[in-house]
DNA sequence: TAGTGGTCTAGACCACCAA
DNA sequence: TGGTGGTCTAGACCACTAC
């Protein structure tokens, strides 16, 4: 389906107000919102959308780039320009730790995960301040593309102690699992959350557009005992997750207990 | 400071792989990196680069906006380009209700708001969902952008029924604490956290770029007896804050306690 | 007033996809 | 092979800032 009409109104003496690209910007979104284009339908060509519109090609694509990178557009080389399909969110509780393979299986969803690294190396600064370790301490380092139903929704940077993980290859399908499976499952962990633009080559591995938002999600795992297991540094897709959390007045003053 | 040197090897003939905005913007963010260009510095005006460089001014337009957009540099019409200053990270617990007056107060920063809206309306679909109302219900509108140090953090936008806030223009600067001089405020709430590219107006309003990363937040909040108290939905700014939160194993299935 | 970023154009070539 | 998006150019005018 190739909308009609839906360009009118944006050329130089049209009404509306601002630069071109934000108005045709906003004409394709209406468009969308109004349900004149459905998920999956194709736009014009883009050298169709700037003779229709007389504006410059240029222009035209300064106006899909900001629909590409705020998710409600998908442009495919050779192909065409489509409306997104309509991501169904995902909902991940923040106060329970659990792992993403037992998450997804939960919900009936097929797991998939896409190896990009896994090795033993010498930790990094950083690494080191967060694992309580030393310069000459080796890391397990495991780093993934987590699919679930065939959809890259995360990627998963996670390095361990040799100590708690002298093998990385014996890494299946779950960490938690290999983790249990040595009597050393974590019990606590603290996160940190914020949001990032993704930098092209993430962007890239999630499938989504140069620049698209993402979660960023910093964790440290705990033994019961205190003994740090993991530190792992997630990115998740912004247009795919929903984290939700529980929280409660607490009159106490900060601190540790 | 004009770094000198950074803008050689991107011409056509030049190493290095890939489009060449993107080589060219790989080269601005390794100055940052090493530190030839440090927070403040001025970069040389687009026309200068693109001589320097052989590029087109359209390009190195192009390659300067991704660094814009992840927020490494700045841009000012009539001004310049600038490496964009160090961002102190503000970083806030994600399972104790606090509010941002509070929150900010405990830190030491001048807090202020700057109001968008204060007004009784018809609630939407949306928020007779959240709050319980129904269409002939009238909400409290609140929506303000809230400033810790002159810097602007957040865009919050809350909803309340008129029941518990009859007039919002008494609300100062804590919504919080207009709500417990009445003896009704929240004990408990819901959070949910997504990541998503802040559109024009908004990113406006956090004077960040457009498309720039941010933290979406939908809270609803509780009185002890279960009644709902708000319903707010909050943008943050990717840059500047980390939400932190601490995760525990729990077996026992979901569900209310 | 001079210089900066912001917008816009017309035209070109390339890489990729589908028929 | 024809059509699509992806990249790039040279040049123009505007809006704003600093002086």
């Amino acid at each position: 389906m190739t909308a009609t009409g839906i360009f009118d109104g944006i050329a130089p003496a049209g009404p509306g107000s601002g630069p071109l690209y934000l108005r045709l910007g906003r004409a394709i979104e209406a468009a969308i919102d109004s349900g004149r284009l459905g998920p999956g339908d194709s736009l014009p060509p883009e050298r169709e959308i700037a003779g229709r519109t007389g504006l410059s090609r240029v222009t035209v694509r300064k106006a899909v780039q900001s629909l590409v990178l705020s998710g409600r557009l998908v442009q495919r080389r050779g192909s065409g320009t489509f409306v997104a399909p309509r991501m169904e969110r995902l909902e991940q509780a923040l106060s329970r730790l659990t792992s993403f393979s037992e998450d997804m299986a939960r919900r009936g969803k097929a797991v998939r995960s896409v190896w990009i690294s896994r090795q033993i190396r010498l930790a990094t600064p950083e690494e080191m301040m967060a694992l309580g370790l030393t310069a000459e301490d080796r890391v397990a380092n495991i780093e993934r593309v987590r699919h679930a139903d065939g959809v890259p929704l995360a990627i998963e940077r996670a390095v361990l102690p040799t100590a708690i993980l002298p093998d990385p290859a014996a890494v299946d399908a779950s960490l938690y699992a290999a983790l249990a499976a040595r009597g050393l499952r974590p019990c606590r962990a603290v996160q940190r959350l914020s949001a990032t633009n993704l930098a092209a080559a993430d962007a890239a591995l999630l499938a989504v557009a140069p620049g698209a938002a993402g979660l960023r999600i910093e964790r440290i795992s705990y033994l019961a005992s205190g003994r740090v297991v993991e530190f792992t540094r997630s990115l998740y897709r912004g247009d795919a997750y929903d984290f939700a959390a529980e929280l409660r007045l607490s009159d106490e003053p900060e601190g540790e207990p």
